[in-house]
DNA sequence: GACTTAATGTTACGCTCTGTAGCGTTATGA
DNA sequence: TCATAACGCTACAGAGCGTAACATTAAGTC
């Protein structure tokens, strides 16, 4: 029943979606084959049928696309990993800090996810980007 | 089949328990019937038994909990929205910028969660409250 | 004390999502 | 023509969530 929202959150992702989508990102162009190989190596021995289950799941939901090459299909990400990150913490920010990206950095402080010496080093980082960046 | 991290993730919360969870933050000690009342506001009328069921399905995942007055038990957030959210934020880091809070910020950038300007006040902020919060 | 009433406790049911996979189909090359 | 390698389609079980009915219990009233 969970609302049906257009844009990607991948908080709507199950732990092996999550693990399909970290390797097509990571290889940026894969075959279900290939994501078979790897998830093998990580002790997750699936057959071929799930995997392409999951893949094309994964296209519905719109996280990524394939194309097809000598008769087989060829994944690659609809979007970028940081891209789909910063939508999700966009959603966490409206959802639960009312929109204040300020009230979620404090968070990040209490929780321990950033402290205060990482929080200068960001703000550094942040002039600097803002320098190099500029288009 | 969800993993069954000990951590609460906001992500495993539905529309629901999402809504009753932004009532208890906002109130900080509410009674499952002033819940209630609330949600019917908003063009949400609910039986109590809901509701109950509800804030129990809560308590049990660790977000709130409660003492009982007069018979009545009125419910508080076990803990702050702030704080549920950064860790909301550090699993999406983990799990979508591989630990790397500066691939998050590009990505709230490249997805205009944030966009320069905000950056820049975020930095004087920050730089700010480091010199104001140092215990 | 019996009764009403306000709260809580218990249990359930249907839907959707996700992991997992079997089986059918279809080109392609030998 | 036949095997093989890809894909397409369908299914199924378990968990989570929204939703609620029905049972139980304590407190105060007459």
């Amino acid at each position: 029943m969970k609302s049906n929202m257009s844009a990607h959150d991948p908080a709507d992702l199950g732990d092996l979606e999550r693990a399909v989508m970290r390797l097509v990102w990571q290889h940026d162009d894969v075959t279900a084959e290939q994501i078979r190989e790897q998830l093998s190596h990580q002790d997750r021995p699936l057959k071929d049928s799930t995997i392409r289950t999951v893949l094309r799941r994964l296209e519905e939901k719109g996280y990524v696309t394939h194309t097809v090459e000598n008769r087989t299909f060829r994944y690659r990400p609809a979007e970028s990993r940081q891209l789909v990150a910063g939508r999700a913490v966009k959603r966490i920010i409206d959802r639960f800090c009312d929109g204040s990206v300020e009230a979620l950095l404090v968070g990040m402080v209490d929780s321990e996810v950033l402290d205060r010496t990482e929080l200068q080093r960001l703000a550094e980082r942040i002039a600097a980007a803002k320098k190099g960046k500029r288009a």
